[in-house]
DNA sequence: TGGATATCTTTTTTT
DNA sequence: AAGATATCCA
């Protein structure tokens, strides 16, 4: 080996093949922490160190942006030196770049905007009130077309006669329209147009194709049609793709990700090569052994061989909680525990649920002890209300037909400019062929019997023309909006926390803004807009030593020493959501999967007997997935805050004949009809006795023992 | 007309 | 419990 590579010794036999391997297409297919990123990590740094490659020859795609800043830094770190024009980010990220050079070198603007989903939603509001549609639902309407766009189906493509078709048809051709008008592109857009940019200019396509030398993508597992397509756009035969995944974790399918891309990889790509990982370094043999036990429970994958060379480790602690406040006392507890006794720090500590609103109970306990975490995902930042008004000032001054953001900013503050003055400017304004913008400052002449609101529009006027004074950086652009409006009097009537948190906000908003003045070349507010739209919580946390707290989605392509993963009941984890469907539930186990293969060292799993769900208390089953892993043989520990740790066997096996004919309080049972439940309470007795039985999917229903002809589970 | 108040609904996962 | 929407009042 030359000795400008002895950082193969880093790598196993495999990993190295991967990293070396250019001759044709290259997927590496291998199970979690079998080192795929470092795989990609480090064929970008042997491409740079080996000179085949200069930074701006590679396109590296990851799954978050964080990653990528990460996978940039470490590479790094390896040659010692910065990397500069390397073309590193999520899908999404770079399209935003690819759509930008496009229209700069068409001498269009490159300052559009970009909608999340609240923005698209508020379009959809606007189109169904507009046509008088009241049966359908913004957001449901926002998923189906963002669902039709992820599999790049476009109005022109459906033909349906049903009714309702029909009118998702109208709603989805209304809504196009109106994003282009406001030239702003939502986030299926963003990868739509660069396929479309692709294919209409061909001149472009082979320049940007032949530029790029190496494309490689982590996480292909969760890419989806749009996404691959542009891969395909990219990848011309002359250069190189190296993709990496694990079909066991794909868990976006929601979002239009399609585990079919891996496993069909082969075909599209000619003459692929398959290198597969089989050795773990990430995970003690029982944490292998119990997500290996979960996922092969499913039956479309590819099964895959995977092993470690650490020790057993810990066992695997499954623990069963009363309700919620004590699952969140339990983690808290042991979390203090662990740190107290073993000195273990608190960001070796992850707590994984599968929906937002488990992090509650936790955030509540975590208070109370004075433990510094980190929330990541829900309300994000930049989506908070005040953040939003405020930003939607930003995104105004850049693109001045952003509608959206003009209807956030025009009436906050309140200046007595409601909803009937807005509608009268945007038809004037469709009259006579002018922008909306134009018809503003030219209000007084336009609307000379609008008096009262006249030194409202005035005031807006102003303030944009300020902004843009500052365009070319985005902290003082802000520091004058933030000052021009009276916050304190603005959030008067709010409680004390409330208006405090508020204020507190947007102290940090001019923080982040500073922040990346300070950092960046391009100090703009369309930068900043650019960055703050594609960047989320979780590419963002601070490396502080605080406890994470984030759903499992979140953590995927993560590592924690310690891992809690909460809230393992049937109904939650698995979603009640999935169970109508197999493929639902597959994904379900994957999400699992991926849980349980964070951890390093400790993995803790831990589910209620009864939780507040809705407003309601209900009884929980443990999750089937418990029974899959084979906890019926394992200790499971009992905690009950009022009788503290108590640790006994819990039985899952069926009860013997013996048992037949009496069932009881908090027994599962299965209804011929209504399924599978579990038994809450018991009134009369012999042939008379009933039975209230609470059923999975919610319901509670009384029930004779005698004649229901109930099985046990 | 805009702002305040009362009523109603809604809860998976996210770039 | 919180948010969005509908209704009412000044
Ligand atoms: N050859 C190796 N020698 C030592 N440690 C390694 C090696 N390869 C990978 N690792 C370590 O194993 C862990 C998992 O690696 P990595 O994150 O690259 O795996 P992955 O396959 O991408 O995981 P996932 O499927 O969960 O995304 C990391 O801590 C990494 O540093």
């Amino acid at each position: 080996m030359d000795a400008a590579n002895t950082f193969l010794n880093e790598l196993n036999e495999k990993q190295k093949e991967a990293v070396l391997y250019l001759k044709s297409p290259l997927l590496v297919l291998a199970g979690a922490g079998s080192g795929k990123t470092r795989v990609l990590t480090y064929k970008i740094f042997y491409l740079l160190k080996n000179g085949l490659s200069n930074p701006e020859n590679i396109f590296a795609v990851t799954f978050t942006n964080k990653a990528a800043d990460e996978m940039k830094e470490r590479v790094e770190k390896l040659l010692g030196f910065p990397v500069k024009n390397m073309m590193i980010g999520t899908f999404h990220s770079m399209c935003v770049r690819i759509i930008k050079r496009f229209r700069w070198e068409r001498m269009k603007s490159p300052d559009f905007s970009i909608y999340d989903v609240d923005d698209s939603k508020s379009v959809i509001r606007n189109i169904l009130k507009e046509k008088k549609i009241h049966d359908l639902e913004p957001k449901g309407i926002c998923r189906i077309i963002s669902s039709l766009k992820n599999r790049m189906i476009f109005p022109e493509d459906l033909d349906s006669e049903d009714d309702t078709f029909k009118r998702i048809k109208e709603v989805y051709v209304l809504y196009q329209e109106t994003l282009k008008r406001n030239d702003a592109y939502d986030f299926d857009d963003l990868l739509i147009e660069t396929i479309r940019i692709f294919n209409e200019n061909e001149i472009f396509r082979k320049k940007f194709s032949e530029r790029i030398k190496y494309i490689l993508v982590d996480e292909y597992q969760d890419t989806n049609y749009a996404q691959f397509l542009i891969l395909k756009s990219i990848y011309d035969g002359k250069n190189h793709i190296t993709v990496v995944g694990d079909d066991d974790q794909s868990i976006y399918g929601f979002r239009g990700a399609q585990i079919k891309n891996i496993l069909e990889f082969e075909e599209h790509f000619p003459e692929t090569k398959i290198v597969k990982l089989e050795q773990n370094y990430r995970s003690t043999r029982n944490i292998l052994n119990i997500a290996n036990r979960v996922i092969k429970n499913n039956l479309k994958r590819k099964e895959k061989v995977l092993w470690s060379s650490f020790d057993d480790g810990e066992n695997i602690r499954i623990v069963k909680c009363k309700d919620e406040r004590d699952e969140a006392i339990f983690v808290v507890d042991k979390i203090i525990e662990m740190k107290n006794r073993q000195g273990k720090r608190l960001k070796d500590f992850a707590i994984l649920y599968r929906t937002n609103a488990q992090s509650r109970p936790f955030e509540e306990i975590l208070r109370k002890n004075n433990i510094r975490y980190t929330l990541i995902g829900n309300i994000k930042f930049f989506e908070r209300k005040e953040i939003k008004d405020l930003l939607s000032y930003l995104s105004f001054t850049v693109n001045r037909n952003d509608e959206i953001s003009l209807k956030r900013i025009i009436n906050f503050p309140k200046r007595g400019i409601g909803d009937v003055t807005l509608k009268s400017i945007t038809l004037f304004a469709k009259a006579k062929d002018l922008s909306v913008w134009e018809c503003l400052k030219n209000f007084e002449e336009n609307f000379p019997e609008k008096k009262r609101v006249k030194n409202g529009v005035k005031e807006v006027v102003d303030i944009i023309e300020n902004i843009e004074k500052n365009r070319d950086n985005v902290y003082n652009a802000l520091e004058f909006l933030v000052d021009s409006i009276d916050f304190e009097n603005l959030f008067d009537k709010m409680l004390k926390d409330e208006k405090y948190s508020r204020l507190e906000n947007i102290q940090e908003l001019l923080n982040s803004a500073k922040e990346f003045v300070l950092k960046n070349e391009d100090r703009s507010i369309s930068a900043y807009l650019d960055m703050i739209s594609l960047y989320t919580d979780i590419d963002d946390y601070k490396d502080d030593d605080s406890l994470l707290l984030m759903t499992v989605h979140n953590a995927k392509g993560l590592e924690f020493e310690n891992v809690f993963v909460t809230g393992l009941e049937d109904g939650l984890f698995p979603h009640r959501n999935s169970f109508e469907e197999d493929s639902n539930c597959e994904e379900e186990r994957r999400l699992l999967y991926v849980a349980l293969t964070r951890a390093k060292k400790n993995l803790f799993l831990t589910y209620t007997v009864e939780r507040f769900y809705y407003q309601e208390s209900s009884f929980r089953i443990p999750s089937r997935f418990l029974k899959e892993i084979g906890f019926e043989n394992r200790i499971v520990d009992y905690f009950d805050r009022t009788k503290s740790l108590s640790t006994k066997k819990y039985d899952f096996e069926k009860k013997r004949e013996s048992d037949k004919g009496k069932f009881k309080i908090n027994e599962r049972v299965v209804h011929p009809i209504f399924g599978e439940g579990i038994i809450k309470g018991k009134k009369g007795s012999g042939e008379d006795e009933i039975l209230i039985i609470q059923f999975l999917n919610g319901d509670v229903k009384k029930i004779f023992a005698e004649y229901a002809n109930l099985t046990r589970k």
